[in-house]
DNA sequence: CGGCGCCTTGACTGGCTTCAAAATGCGTGG
DNA sequence: CCACGCATTTTGAAGCCAGTCAAGGCGCCG
């Protein structure tokens, strides 16, 4: 990871990026038509355990994570953590906050992670210029609440294996290189076993013994957080038949 | 219910509803000013089960509820119905559709329903030329995924009798009377309880035994579909407990 | 090399699902 | 208006899945 990030050029995650047509023309040659010039104010670093902003707080800006994966989380009223959602290279941050203007949760970083900051009033006022933007906007905020159907999806599922079946697809459907394979061939996992768990609404032991249990089947092979797919189809279908 | 709606006249959920000061400026002489003429199209009714629109369908209004309730829903791939979401009067409705242009739900009526329709895009067409409707339709989003948000807290908790209080609880505060008692004191659920059983991921029995027990403790009283507040103290303590 | 998270594995218990049947409510047609 | 039939809701009993408690292994960093 670079120390300090060259915004004048697009990096890896921009091509998946929520709002790549809004931002980084990819391909185009120059710069000067970005819409999003002087919007994307500056790159935001971050460390394992850094908040970006915390439950409450008043929403300034939408950030798009450039380069490792954050958690948004919520404290139960018991003082459990639950884990709202993750949101890795590419993806829409913070708007949670749209109803109220303040943030509905905090959102803390898995690890190292880089974001563009886009100041949401600036945002704004650029998208009233170009309502193309608007459109590009309302269509990040489309993919948002999909990921929160998707997570819904599966914590509706009663067992436990269909829910992490699903939850290593969607993953890996999210990570998956922009138009490459159909199913991403192994990644890392940003997170913990006890957020995964705290994410499907099970005791982390039960992530652990679902994971086994996949090894066991000939369908993935787990080190640690090293996850390979050995049969995508097996996968696939888990997820399709519950 | 009327025959034909009057939508010259602001009727009792627009004081609650999701786009209020975009709409019908309530309290206001005139209706010269309203936002939204000519873009709130026409109503539309609903009976029991008639479907407002199918997944995959191609997005063409966003909808909102003025008397009755609707659910969305999807069918998971073994054949069940999930419940996603409830929609009361005076909410928005067919946002799902934001990313793609095409619904990822059903919407189907709980009941006899009747709603506004704002054709997508003259909406956005009204709100290009007036830029506080996008800030309004901004809020009415956030507020859409707040409720979902809350629909994953409840199903992250692991206990039933929490989902069920929770679910309550916040059913309860939705259908609140605007600046009213800060919690309803009754009300009818528009539901049935395999509804509610498919929303939070448990059995229908499940769902009946949790409303007796409620019951029994004198949280509540319940009577089919009625359900009256007994102790709102207990049933708020309960929710945030967990 | 040692300590400390994190992950895995085992045994047991409890809560939820499942299966089953009775009761209640509701709309329809006689 | 009442009787019937169907859908919905309630209640009961039994079995299983997942949570809890506990211990051991692994890897990482100091």
């Amino acid at each position: 990871m670079e120390p300090v990030l060259d915004l004048s050029r697009p990096c890896r995650s921009c091509l998946r990026c929520d709002l790549k047509p809004a931002c980084r023309p990819v391909g185009l040659d120059g710069l000067e038509a970005c819409p999003l010039d002087g919007v994307v104010r500056a790159d935001r670093l971050l460390g394992r355990t850094d908040r970006l902003f915390r439950a409450g707080g008043e929403m300034a800006c939408v950030y798009l994570v450039r380069e490792g994966a954050l958690k948004t989380v919520t404290l139960a009223p018991d003082g459990e953590e639950q884990v709202l959602g993750f949101h890795l290279a590419g993806e829409l941050l913070g708007l949670d906050a749209l109803a109220t203007g303040r943030h509905r949760c905090d959102a803390v970083a898995l690890g190292s992670a880089t974001l563009c900051e886009l100041p949401f009033p600036s945002l704004l006022a650029r998208a009233a210029q170009r309502p193309a933007l608007h459109a590009q906007l309302y269509r990040a905020i489309g993919r948002s609440a999909g990921r929160d159907q998707e997570h819904v999806e599966m914590l509706i599922r009663r067992q436990a294996a269909d829910r992490i079946a699903m939850f290593l697809h969607a993953l890996l459907e999210r990570t998956r290189p922009f138009g490459e394979a159909p199913l991403a061939p192994a990644l890392t996992l940003p997170m913990s076993r006890e957020d995964i768990a705290r994410y499907l609404g099970l005791a982390l032991e039960t992530v652990s013994r679902g994971f086994t249990r996949l090894q066991d089947d000939g369908v993935i092979g787990v080190a640690g957080r090293h996850v390979e797919i050995r049969n995508a189809d097996t996968l696939r279908r888990l997820v399709r038949q519950g």
